[in-house]
DNA sequence: ATTGATCGTCTACAAATGTAAACTATGAGC
DNA sequence: GCTCATAGTTTACATTTGTAGACGATCAAT
């Protein structure tokens, strides 16, 4: 379901106008990115290409030129990169970065209403591995110090 | 507070080592990368050189050689990494995300806990403004086709 | 003092990304 | 039918990133 993507920042903005709108013309898209970003047609006209070309947007004539569309939901597509930043930090941290976001995020009533209904069917764990790999993160420390004494002396010449 | 970084992926993995360890010498960084991602010491030597450069590790000299540690705190750097990515969407549908995060992130039953209060202790406001720039969320979608029809003839000649 | 291991700096190079110009094909208006 | 504007395709080029070898300095052991 979560693939991974790889849509760059400046291919994103594309992105964003073909899920705002649909079926988008590349002269919709260039008027909105110039506008925004003040890109230049040919920027555009690149971002548009690769895209094309890694299969994250289709085309369809349209009469006399091309439409495009995707089949990527953008909802989908923030969630896969959003989890791949995730593996970045101990699982185990996670619920405060949630913390977090709730703190940072404005929002209205309906939005934390919505948000304790998810919260009251959370199903709790009885643990959380710590899936880190060991030497980084501190759940995983203590086993560090003494391998490294050992390493030292074997795999040093073919560290080169 | 949450400025700019940019640290990539390969170099977020040497700042794990040091927010792991404190004062690390690059021998350990070299031993756990290696063993994590099989880097090669050189590529190790490379971040860790791109990471002081950027002045994201700082050096201190041990006796013999270099010990690395680092200013920045993991939490807040994570913090930074998001907010950027959160630029992408609109930030009325922030919260949906939100709630995605905490059902699919496992956590125990104190994490809950403590998400309920933040969630309590939320301010909610009257209505979240669309921070979108118009063309790339439905919210504004209205204005654009008939700006679109204007754009046409004027500044075509100027967006080649 | 010489030698070798260690580790920091410099150089290298391919792939991805941001940004854009040049070229080309084709439909629309004259 | 000819010309021009529009828009797709190709080529270009600097920067960042991933990955690593070569070079150089220095401490430790002999």
């Amino acid at each position: 379901m979560t693939e991974n993507l790889n849509i760059s920042a400046a291919e994103w903005e594309v992105m964003r106008v073909v899920w705002a709108n649909g079926e988008t013309t590349s002269q919709t898209i260039n008027f909105i990115l110039k506008g925004k970003r003040g890109w230049s047609s040919s920027t555009v006209k690149t971002l548009i290409g690769r895209l094309v070309s890694k299969g994250y947007l289709q085309t369809r004539k349209n009469a006399r030129h091309y439409v495009y569309s995707t089949h990527l939901e953008e909802p989908e597509s923030l969630k896969s990169e959003i989890a791949s930043l995730l593996e970045r930090i101990c699982s185990r941290k996670i619920p405060n970065l949630i913390a977090y976001l709730i703190e940072k995020t404005p929002m209205i009533a309906e939005d934390v209403v919505m948000l304790q209904a998810v919260l009251q069917a959370k199903q709790a764990v009885a643990e959380v591995p710590c899936d880190c790999f060991p030497g980084q993160c501190t759940c995983h420390l203590h086993s560090i110090d003494s391998i490294l004494s050992n390493y030292s002396h074997e795999e040093k010449e073919h560290a080169n």
